[in-house]
DNA sequence: CCGAGGATTATCT
DNA sequence: GATAATCCTCGGA
């Protein structure tokens, strides 16, 4: 069962905890479908939260975060990193839910041959758009709807207690309480989560 | 095992 | 012109 959009219209904490275990889908150009399961995400939301992109209000960049969720939003870190967030909270309301990590469910081949190696492909933000080949060209792809590039999917479900919960990484300068709002979700001792 | 430094470009000031 | 929600390689232990 794919997610609707409502799921996407809570807030974005919500999303980040309810999205672990999802099925994070991917088509490829080619038709070739990808798939892992969600075990690492981060919420960045509202305008006062200065480690998100819509502090500053809205520029073309971010503008994805102020419309309607459900879309991903996808941009380009460091020069070289496409970064895959979930769109959430109603329009004129800036929150996502970066995806930081999967584990590889289908298509592992086609993901080494994306990473060009044998490891570590999809336990971080940048390698799992790199193992799923997403780029800027999938900016604003529909999350709810089967014929997109790429979607999420209901798969598992994971209790309390097998959820950690934790400070957001790469926060860079950004002064407290931003620094250290535990935004940060991930699956106890699952191997694909980041570092 | 660990830490340092370079990569590389869209975006905003 | 500076910065960035990161990753990889390489050198040393």
């Amino acid at each position: 069962m794919i997610l609707p959009p409502e799921f996407y219209a809570q807030n974005a904490c919500v999303v980040a905890r309810a999205l672990l275990g999802a099925r994070l889908v991917r088509i490829l150009p080619c038709g070739e479908r990808l798939s892992g399961m969600i075990v690492e995400t981060e919420a960045y939301t509202g305008l006062t939260d200065l480690a998100s992109h819509a502090h500053r209000g809205r520029t073309p960049r971010n503008a994805p975060m102020f419309e309607a969720p459900a879309r991903s939003y996808v941009y380009l870190t460091y020069g070289i990193h496409w970064l895959l967030n979930a769109v959430c909270e109603p329009a004129d309301q800036p929150a996502a839910v970066l995806i930081r990590a999967i584990e590889p469910l289908e298509g592992i081949d086609l993901m080494k041959q994306n990473r060009h190696m044998e490891r570590n492909l999809t336990n971080g933000p940048a390698r799992l758009t790199q193992a799923l080949a997403i780029t800027g060209a999938d900016n604003r792809a529909a999350l709810s709807e089967a014929d997109s590039t790429i979607w999420i999917e209901a798969h598992q479900t994971f209790a309390d207690e097998a959820i950690q919960v934790g400070a957001r990484i790469g926060m860079g300068q950004v002064p407290e309480p931003w620094f250290s709002q535990p935004w940060r979700w991930w699956i106890n001792k699952n191997p694909y989560v980041s570092r």
